[in-house]
DNA sequence: GCCGTTTTCGGCCCGACTGTTTTCAGTCG
């Protein structure tokens, strides 16, 4: 690591508070005033709340408006901005072992224990500790014990398994599980999750669940003691903390994932899920709104003076600052709050307004169960139509089909069409693009499809120039139909290729190619914020799921919660049209 | 380090929980 001013930081609000936690920490291991740490850990809180943003303020000279921040940290701050480090931070670093804050992160050790382990063991990082525990030496220290030790052992192993954020997919299995729980064995009234759950983002560091409840005890019995939880963290009367198990769906390993529970009032209802829904920046924008009316809003409510304005709902809250409701998966502070306040916000997308899946295999490639099953499930779903993708010959790895064995579907396809009405079945094809930007089959094949989704699945590292010039030959193909998982990355597992979206997406909006929402639970692919660069470059989209069973059609609603987080609405979705209008847009 | 004042020192957020302790310290959110 570069040393104090060698490497110059991005001078952002969120870098400062991070330093200035740091420093916090730091002087706690050192055993430094206590207090001139809780005034660094203050600061960084106050910093990570402000509106504005901190180097403005320093232009305007205002920093003395921030409650906490005195002289010496006005100085730090001045130093930041300009510098971009702070030498009082490079100085406690050069004082302290690197990988001695990791220890902070193991649950259970704070900085009173680290300064010990580090003094009177010389432990500096967490396979030192392991060593420690395993050989019975931390027993020995003042205010350690045996039972320091067992859960010092589990809290490792736990933070190796659980460095990973869960897929927003298993999210949602331990979400019903949870609920479905607390439903049936305990007295709760309500209860629901809120944070980046709710939000829709694709992966979930930990679960926040809220309810209401007049018997509060047995609520936070239940949930401490439901099936598949592996760690009771707390277990009190307004908050409670497991850590529950869950099978990660896609490589199938055994995970945990924090499950929080926090039990309110009923007036504080909306208040608190809005407060805990996030995310923290929307948040920091809405209490600034709340500033300025003269109002406070806290997780509590929405209060002038000490008088309550709202609380019980979250639409009461939003009123309360001259704002409509706004759909959780747009709440990043990205515009949405000024648009709502403009009465423009886009009208939030529905899962009904979804007509059909048009991403799916069947067991004649990689899936794992026949046509006529998919289509089953997809009418049981109620769509009304399902179009069939199944893998092109050069997919060797996923059995991929000769042009003339995919094409001789089409007559089990029309059976299957003429003799159940209401659902209709599209023969398309997840036809590969090849390195050089060519397609996997024959122009005179492609035309005899329903529709083409053109995909990705092999050369990932070509060069960023060749990478794109392969998408946009592909999307410009007058055959190809939608652009499938655009970047190709696996969540956790594969990183994006390299490409120039914004000449994809321009490539797409003038060949009239659609681009793809794949909900795939390690997909998720394009992502929100990729989905509305596309919007924004005229493209239309398509929501599907690439499933491989029947099951995986539910992955619609990742989908659509990443059409909700892009600010897409029913007319930019391809598959969100009537199967008249579908057909014309396929060509 | 900050802050407020019955101002230049003395207190600093807090409630719940756990483990080590023998009445309380440390961690977490």
């Amino acid at each position: 690591m570069a040393g104090p001013g060698l490497r110059r930081r991005a001078v952002t609000n969120q870098a400062l508070a991070n330093l200035f936690r740091e420093i916090a920490d730091m002087l706690d291991i050192l055993g430094e005033d206590p207090f001139r740490a809780l005034s660094y850990a203050r600061a960084s809180r106050a910093i990570e709340g402000l509106t504005e943003d901190v180097a403005g303020l320093v232009a305007a000279g205002r920093l003395s408006e921030i409650p906490g921040i005195g002289s010496a940290l006005a100085d730090k701050i001045r130093e930041f901005v300009e510098t971009g480090a702070v030498g009082f931070h490079g100085e406690l670093r050069a004082r302290l072992p690197s990988g001695l804050l990791d220890l902070l992160s193991i649950r259970g050790l704070g900085p009173k224990k680290v300064r010990v382990l580090w003094q009177d063991l010389g432990i500096a990082d967490v396979e030192t500790l392991r060593q420690a525990v395993t050989s019975r030496r931390l027993r020995r220290l003042k205010g350690f014990g045996e039972k320091t030790e067992a859960n010092l052992l589990r809290a490792i192993e736990l933070r190796a398994e659980g460095e990973s954020r869960a897929l927003l997919w298993d999210a949602r299995a331990v979400v019903a599980r949870v609920l479905d729980h607390l439903r049936t064995h305990s007295p709760v009234e309500r209860a629901e999750a809120a944070g980046s759950f709710r939000r829709g983002r694709e992966t979930v560091g930990d679960v926040d669940i809220l309810a209401i409840a007049k018997d509060r005890a047995a609520v936070s019995r239940a949930f401490v003691s439901m099936p598949g939880v592996r760690e009771v963290v707390a277990a009190g009367e307004t908050k409670a903390t497991v850590l529950l198990e869950y099978a990660d769906y896609v490589d199938e390993r055994p995970r945990t994932v924090q499950v929080d529970l926090r039990i309110l009032e009923a007036r504080s209802w909306g208040a608190g899920l809005q407060y805990f829904t996030g995310s923290k920046d929307h948040n920091v924008h809405l209490r600034g709104i709340a500033q300025s009316m003269g109002l406070k809003l806290n997780e509590y409510g929405v209060f002038r003076g000490e008088e309550p304005v709202a609380g019980e709902t979250e639409e009461g809250v939003y009123a309360a600052l001259g704002l409509p409701w706004i759909p959780p998966e747009m709440r990043e502070d990205e515009g949405e709050i000024d648009l709502a306040r403009e009465g423009a916000l886009p009208k939030p997308l529905k899962g009904s307004d979804v007509k059909g899946d048009i991403h799916v295999h069947t067991d004649a490639t990689d899936g794992t169960e026949p046509l006529e099953a998919m289509v089953d499930a997809a009418r049981r779903r109620g769509y009304a139509y399902v179009g069939i993708s199944d893998h092109s010959v050069s997919a060797t790895v996923a059995f991929g089909l000769t042009a003339d064995r995919a094409l001789a579907r089409r007559d089990p396809v029309r059976e299957i069409n003429a003799r159940s009405p209401g659902l209709t079945v599209l023969l398309g094809t997840e036809c590969d693009i090849l390195d050089g930007g060519a397609m996997d089959y024959p122009d005179e094949a492609l035309r005899e499809f329903d529709f083409v989704l053109a995909s990705v699945h092999s050369k990932f590292t070509l060069p960023r120039k060749e990478m794109t010039a392969r998408l946009v030959a592909a999307v410009e193909n007058p055959h190809v139909d939608v652009l499938g998982h655009p970047t190709t990355r696996l969540i956790g597992r594969r990183d994006p290729i390299d490409v120039d979206l914004a000449e994809v997406f321009a490539a797409c909006s003038r060949a009239g190619t659609a681009v793809e929402v794949n909900g795939y639970p390690n997909r998720m692919d394009l992502d929100g914020r990729l989905a509305r660069e596309a919007k924004k470059a005229g493209c239309r989209l398509v929501l599907d799921t690439d499933s491989h069973a029947s099951a995986e059609l539910d992955a619609m609603a990742l989908a659509v919660a990443t059409a909700r987080r892009a600010w897409l609405t029913p007319d930019d979705i391809v598959n969100a049209w009537p199967l008249e209008r579908v057909r014309e847009f396929f060509g």
